[in-house]
DNA sequence: CATTGTGAACGGATTCACAGCC
DNA sequence: GGCTGTGAATCCGTTCACAATG
């Protein structure tokens, strides 16, 4: 019942819920223990409980959480309630990736456009739009979108998030591997498949007693 | 100079500090303070210092840190100062993103070969070999690849996980939306594109007032 | 004298233990 | 009886402050 602002380590968590509700109410199953989502998820059972006492009791005791309830308080809880739009910026062979990705999976998100500063026609797929540059003011404004997605070169990135946030863009999901500045408010997560790939490499390593020893 | 094992929070950071200081080198400066390191990467100074101590004593006292010095010993802590062999599991558009982009950048790996059920004959670029999956057991053994990509659907990862650790991978960067299990002594790290999406529309909704209020 | 390296203080997140409730 | 919800205890990581030193 706790009503200050979650902690980032429990925002990570709720979309990992959410999935697994998906799940578990596909199969028709209408009841869950925190005990089985800690199976499902690898969390402990008392983590779950906790991060979802941030937001509410939703639970009953003894019996666990109704699995659409739940999901219906953590679809609000997210935002994702409403279909959220976005648009894609940079369709290279990820930005390709990300909306065959997205337009199979239920994420609750919609992408609206693509753009590209060389965008190839053939490539459009199923009702998805694949833009220049220049109509990107237009969409963003007309379509009113929040969210984007960067997979441009990392020497285009700064550029191209100046427009972003120019036009109205708040939140961008960057895959550029570079560090880019936003001003104040507007929210950016960067994924670096390199660096994930190096610490992972780092990990492979950890046993081997070489590994760091003269 | 502490030996203990290197909490994941500093593993994460080695990655960003060596991209740092290739881009250092690369522009010809030879000594950097952990401020300057600060300020491009936005950690803290005194956090940079305490991640680089808990390795040994790099730097040296009212001078700051030798670039070619603290790089060669970052390769070597990561394990990148020997070319890491990797595989790609899964050569659909995500594949392709990964193989490209790295064929791009020096990330000091090598991806000796890319697998998928029904492979594309014209699609492997530059050298990269595209194979079906029954060569995976043989390039593995006679590559001694330790470390795979894998990129294929949900459906398939646990049967393709099963697959690799029997045929001697010990780490897995893991696309698949989807918990996979594996035995003690593999490591996987997992990087899902739509949580880290649902995470994002998270925050890009914190300040509305409405976000969670009945 | 600028900058590293590090013990001590702090703060945030996880785990523990159990009270509260169906 | 079983499972949720939560204060207390603990653990871990970050920041602070300063001693060490080229």
């Amino acid at each position: 019942m706790s009503r200050r602002k979650a902690p980032k380590s429990v925002v990570k968590r709720l979309p990992v819920y959410l999935r697994i509700l998906d799940n578990l109410i596909r199969r028709d199953i209408e009841v869950v223990s925190s005990r089985v989502l800690s199976d499902e998820t690898g969390f402990t059972a008392e983590q779950i409980r906790k991060d979802l006492a941030y937001f509410g009791a939703f639970g009953t005791r003894g019996t666990g959480y109704n699995t659409h309830y739940l999901r219906d308080k953590l679809l609000r809880i997210i935002g994702l309630h409403r279909v959220t739009k976005i648009i894609v910026v940079g369709y290279g062979h990820l930005g390709k990736a990300l909306t065959r990705y997205n337009a199979v999976k239920n994420s609750y998100v919609d992408i609206v456009a693509a753009f590209d500063i060389n965008p190839v026609e053939e490539e459009a797929i199923e009702g998805l739009r694949v833009l220049e540059m220049q109509y990107l003011p237009e969409v963003i404004r007309e379509e009113e979108v929040k969210v984007a997605i960067l997979t441009v070169p990392a020497e285009a990135a700064q550029e191209v998030v100046d427009l972003l946030v120019e036009n109205g863009i708040t939140s961008i999901l960057n895959f550029a591997p570079t560090n880019i500045s936003v001003p104040e408010g507007v929210y950016v997560h960067n994924t670096d498949l390199t660096l994930e790939l190096q610490t992972l490499i780092y990990y492979s390593f950890e046993d081997e007693a070489l590994h760091y020893g003269e």
